[in-house]
RNA sequence: GCUCGAGUGGCGGAAUUGGUAGACGCGCUGGAUUCAAAAUCCAGUUCCUUUGGAGUGUGGGUUCGAUUCCCACCUCGAGUACCA
């Protein structure tokens, strides 16, 4: 009986998903485990094998705690909102939610090619997912209750005092008491002061506008950042390197009104939070990062001759008395009200130029130093000197107040400032030389020069400063964060509808029981003429709040009926609460039952790529904190631990297009660092641009100097070699004979190409030329064998590797589903876990996987003969048990540790030994299978069917370590000398140190080692090393 | 520039608390089987000047003993980017 992996693959998944074998139940005795993968995004593009080396980890884990007892929750769904669908709409003029659909369960694209479907690409992959509880973020059921949560946001403020949002009632209720003076909120700045009394005079309108700014999610005219190619705002972890992220499209500053979420509430819970969690150290060191806590004081400064202060934000109030100027960020408010007449030229000049520089201009460009001074003079709060106020674009107007007092001699951007428009430095610093750049060591500050604070290191001083600012009334101690309020809206169609409509431009909430408000149709998926969202072009989308219904725009009339809210929420919106939802997923009631969150909890192990550190994983955890406050999740963080998979990389195979250049040796000059110029006249022969395509062995063999995609150009050593090549050039006898006789070399220069993997063999060398030649490139291509031959359909054909990006523009994409029907299933899951630790990442190279296939085959084998099953209830010897024995203990400890490469050798080396003892023993084999279960299930439920069994072995218990098998008598010593193993020496284990001692010195060996030296020291340790010093 | 991580055969990688470096697999070499190939099985495979010796990016240090700990440096990768 062979090892038929397709049959027996598609038999068990059919099972499982008839008996439904994964489905978790939410009420249970058993103790609960969550494993949950990231969602992903369901493309067109399909899977390659880079994608399942998370799921497949995470299902590992949750196989192996269903063997251990536990109820294990591992559900899987789709982040199925997003920009490339409707990018695909614009350009198609198909519904998005049409190819989004065929992009999960499969169909055909507009083009007729086939796509296969993510669930169909999952399916054969084995994975133990209940998939009773699939969500999709763009379903009506499923965003009804990311609209929920909306609108939670929204009738929710941040109380400092509580420290927790609560419902806008009780900040109502304040104002109605006190006002709004000793309310200690998180709210926008510059909130005008009112009392009770002047509260209750407001009108709604007024008494709206101001909640706006308490509300957690609110509407607000920000600066945002503008995608003019995209047409829609980006979040700021939406941006790379000054570019969107997607497609790297320009973004500008842009002000709009827009829907916030008030994250920075939350900043200093979500830094302090992630001790608690068992999270990625980088992960967590960027969060630290981007939150960006930073401790200092807010100091005010009066402008001379204005009623107006700048207030700064500094980290180094100790250094005050150093200030000798105050830079403003050109887009400062206050900037064209204090700059002189005659400065007026120059600062709107400068104003102007700033503008125009798109922001990745300024990042890139971040050593010239330019900025204009406005004539103002602002005044120093304690010497009252007069202080110039200058513009620049080094300070940033997003970060502080947008505004610094410069301290130049000890701030490094300060002091480039000031030395480069001749401003002075003061020293203020004791026993420091500030004459080449500033000084920013705080260890060893000692402040001088400074009134009170002369004498005192930086934490007195700055303490100190911060005590003498408050009594003078100018500043106080302050912790500032980089965490910016996230942008909520987005100028697409394709996402969630705010359930939100307009009042005399008050933003209204809809009755959460009318959820959820449908994506409306549209007829275009681009910005309407006059520049607004996609959903301009809706005509069917008023709200009627007599009959809480959506009605066609027609019907506007601003009593009854109103405008709806024409932006969509952004991606992270659907994804910030699916890990809750899965929970309950189908409940149409509530977000999910009281019930099911209590039993469930939270997470347990989540496993994804680190690309998503600031953006999914920060805003996921302020909405879980927020339900918390909220009281509807237990849990104020929603993943215990975490796991960043890495990336696996594709190996691209290379072909070398190739020409000749013979060059006479004596006339080239050598420069001194070694390079050397070719003058015209050394040029001999140069051959014409070729359609010849050298094998990596034959260049490699031609000359000493590696062949790499870098570096096109090696010179020819072997001069055998170096003659067939020139040959196949067609190249006069006359010139060849140049490099015969050594006055010439030749130059092979090389382009590059790429070619298919997947005709590419284990050895590196090309399959099928035939197939190879239906390139474009290749049709009339001379291939040179590693031999120099040319070939014509058959020849050994050595390609070169690189390791890059898998990636169809390198052709080295590799599908899952195409391993599967070639080896299967479980070799597939078997080779990406053997590949090495799931942290990091590491290239594919399909070649390897005959391993871990042979091993599967290697294992039906120790089950399966050509007469069927042969295991026997034979007793099993002492040799198979000691070998099961240390397997099921290495096996545990590596799941637990998710070192999953280490337990596929742990598995080989136990097939390998058991094998060779011939072991049939029953209760050895029907252990070791339940082992191996979780890595490869099909094989595990054939075989323990075939012994037997009629139910799964899905909850068969795990295996019980007995470390009774594993006692030795004796131990096979490794003899050191000075630290060296020279030989082994086999002892028993119950001798004393004299006794091994006395053993080894008396042992041949050792004399021979010590040629009649006397050993200084002998080290015995015993059941581990001997060590022979001298 | 800053922060973090990593450097071990031809390749992916292993090595528990400081205790036999290179497990396991790929590839390669030789052999068996075969008309032949595939598949399978057996043996070998870090390097060198091989009765021995060297060796985990480089140079130092601690130790009886270092891939593992400490210091300095080099290289590569990831993140971040004027954050006051």
């Amino acid at each position: 009986m062979n090892y038929d992996f397709n049959e027996i693959e598609a038999k068990w998944q059919k099972y499982w998903a008839e008996n439904q074998t994964f489905k978790a139940a939410n009420n249970s005795d058993k103790e609960k485990f969550y494993v949950l993968d990231m969602f992903p995004y369901p493309s067109g593009a399909g899977l390659h094998v880079g994608h399942p080396l998370g799921y497949i980890a995470s299902d590992i884990y949750a196989r192996y705690k269903r063997h251990k007892g536990f109820n294990v929750l591992h559900p899987m769904g789709y982040d199925s909102f997003g920009l490339p669908a409707e990018q695909y709409a614009i350009q198609t003029g198909q519904h998005p939610a049409d190819t989004t659909r065929v992009n999960i369960d499969g169909g055909f694209d507009k083009e007729g090619n086939e796509i296969k479907g993510y669930r169909k690409q999952l399916d054969v992959m084995g994975f133990s997912f209940d998939w009773s509880r699939e969500v999709r973020t763009s379903n009506p059921d499923y965003y009804k209750w990311t609209q929920w949560i909306f609108i939670q946001l929204f009738n929710s403020w941040y109380n400092n005092d509580s420290n927790k949002a609560e419902d806008i009632s009780t900040l109502i209720a304040l104002f109605e008491k006190e006002g709004n003076t000793t309310v200690n909120a998180v709210s926008d700045e510059d909130i005008e002061a009112f009392t009770a009394e002047q509260w209750k005079g407001f009108d709604t309108k007024k008494k709206q506008e101001i909640l706006l700014q308490y509300r957690l999610t609110y509407l607000a005219d920000t600066e945002v950042n503008w995608c003019p190619a995209l047409g829609t705002v980006l979040a700021n972890d939406e941006i790379v390197n000054g570019v969107s992220e997607r497609g790297g499209h320009p973004v500008i500053r842009k002000k709009m009104t827009q829907w916030s979420m008030r994250i920075s509430a939350y900043a200093q819970r979500l830094l302090d939070d992630l001790t608690t969690v068992d999270w990625p150290q980088p992960l967590k060191d960027s969060q630290t990062n981007w939150i960006g806590r930073s401790q200092g004081a807010s100091a005010i400064f009066n402008v001379k001759d204005h009623d107006d202060k700048i207030e700064v934000f500094t980290t180094r109030p100790d250094t005050i008395f150093g200030v000798s100027f105050m830079t403003l960020a050109p887009e400062h408010d206050l900037v064209s009200k204090i700059t002189t007449p005659e400065q007026k030229e120059a600062v709107e000049a400068y104003i102007e130029a700033t503008a125009k520089r798109s922001e990745r201009e300024r990042m890139a460009d971040v050593k010239t130093i330019s900025g204009v001074f406005t004539g103002a003079y602002a005044e120093h709060p304690f010497t009252k000197e007069p202080i110039p106020i200058w513009i620049g674009d080094y300070v940033l107007a997003g970060y502080g107040t947008g505004a610094v007092m410069a301290v130049p001699c000890g701030d490094q951007r300060d002091y480039d400032f000031a030395k480069h428009f001749n401003i002075t430095i003061p020293n203020i610093f004791e026993g420091v030389d500030i004459s080449e750049e500033a000084f920013a060591d705080k260890g060893k500050t000692v402040i001088t020069n400074s009134d009170f604070l002369n004498g005192l290191p930086y934490k007195k001083a700055m303490k100190l400063a911060i005590y003498e600012l408050e009594k003078i009334g100018h500043g106080k101690g302050k912790i500032n964060y980089r965490l910016r309020d996230a942008v909520f809206s987005r100028q697409r169609y394709w996402g969630e509808p705010f359930p939100v409509y307009y009042v005399d431009g008050m933003p209204q909430m809809i009755d959460a029981e009318h959820l959820p408000i449908a994506l409306p149709e549209v007829e275009k998926y681009l910005p309407t003429e006059t520049g607004e969202p996609p959903l301009g072009n809706a005509t069917i989308w008023a709200w009627n709040t007599e009959t809480n219904e959506v009605v066609d725009n027609s019907e506007i009339n601003n009593t009854t009926v109103f405008p709806l809210e024409l932006n969509t929420m952004p991606g992270w919106a659907g994804s910030s609460f699916y890990f809750n939802r899965y929970m309950d997923p189908n409940n149409e009631n509530e977000i999910f039952s009281k019930e099911a969150i209590n039993y469930w909890q939270d997470v347990d192990l989540y496993i994804g790529g680190s690309e998503h550190a600031t953006g999914h994983l920060l805003y996921a955890r302020f909405w879980q904190k927020f339900l918390f406050d909220k009281g509807v999740v237990p849990k104020n963080e929603f993943a215990k631990k975490l796991i960043n998979q890495g990336m696996i990389t594709g190996t691209s195979a290379l072909v070398y297009r190739i020409n000749l250049k013979v060059v006479e040796k004596s006339k080239i000059i050598l420069r001194e660092k070694g390079e050397a110029i070719i003058p015209k006249e050394a040029f001999k022969y140069i051959s014409v641009k070729s359609n010849i395509f050298a094998s990596y062995k034959l260049l490699d063999s031609i000359s000493s100097k590696t062949v790499t995609s870098s570096n096109s150009v090696i010179t020819a050593e072997n001069i055998e070699l170096a003659i067939k090549l020139m040959s196949i050039f067609k190249v006069e006898k006359n010139i060849i004979d140049l490099i015969n006789d050594g006055s010439h070399i030749l130059d092979i220069s090389y382009d590059c190409i790429r070619i298919d993997v997947n005709n590419v063999d284990a050895s590196d060398k090309i399959i099928d030329f035939g197939k190879l030649r239906d390139w474009n490139d290749f049709q009339h291509g001379n291939f040179i064998d590693d031999i120099g031959v040319i070939i014509k359909n058959v020849g050994e054909f050595t390609t070169g590797r690189e390791v890059e990006k898998m990636s169809k523009r390198w052709y080295n994409v590799v599908s899952p589903d195409s391993i599967c029907v070639e080896y299967g299933a479980d070799s597939l899951r078997l080779y990406e876990m053997f590949l090495g630790p799931l942290e990091q990442s590491k290239p594919w190279n399909t070649a390897g996987i005959t391993g871990a296939h042979g091993f599967l085959k290697k294992l039906w084998r120790l089950y399966v003969d050509d007469n069927g099953v042969k295991v026997t209830d034979t007793e099993a010897s002492k040799d198979s048990l000691k070998t099961l024995h240390k397997t099921i203990k290495k096996v545990e400890e590596d799941i637990e540790n998710f070192s999953f490469n280490t337990s596929v050798s742990t598995f080989m080396i136990a097939v390998n030994e058991l094998s060779s003892q011939k072991c049939t023993s029953r209760e050895v084999l029907e252990a070791l299978i339940i082992l191996v279960s979780p890595y490869a299930p099909h094989i595990a439920e054939e075989l323990w069917n075939k012994l037997g069994h009629s139910e799964s072995i899905s909850t068969a218990p795990f295996p019980k370590f007995e470390s009774s098998h594993l006692v030795e008598s004796s131990k096979e010593y490794p003899v050191s000398f000075n630290g060296k193993m020279r030989f082994k020496l086999e002892l028993p284990l119950d001798l004393s140190k004299e006794e091994i001692e006395k053993t080894v010195m008396e042992h041949e060996k050792t004399q021979k080692q010590l040629a009649g030296r006397t050993p200084k020291k002998v080290i015995i340790v015993p059941g581990k090393i001997i060590n022979i010093v001298g």
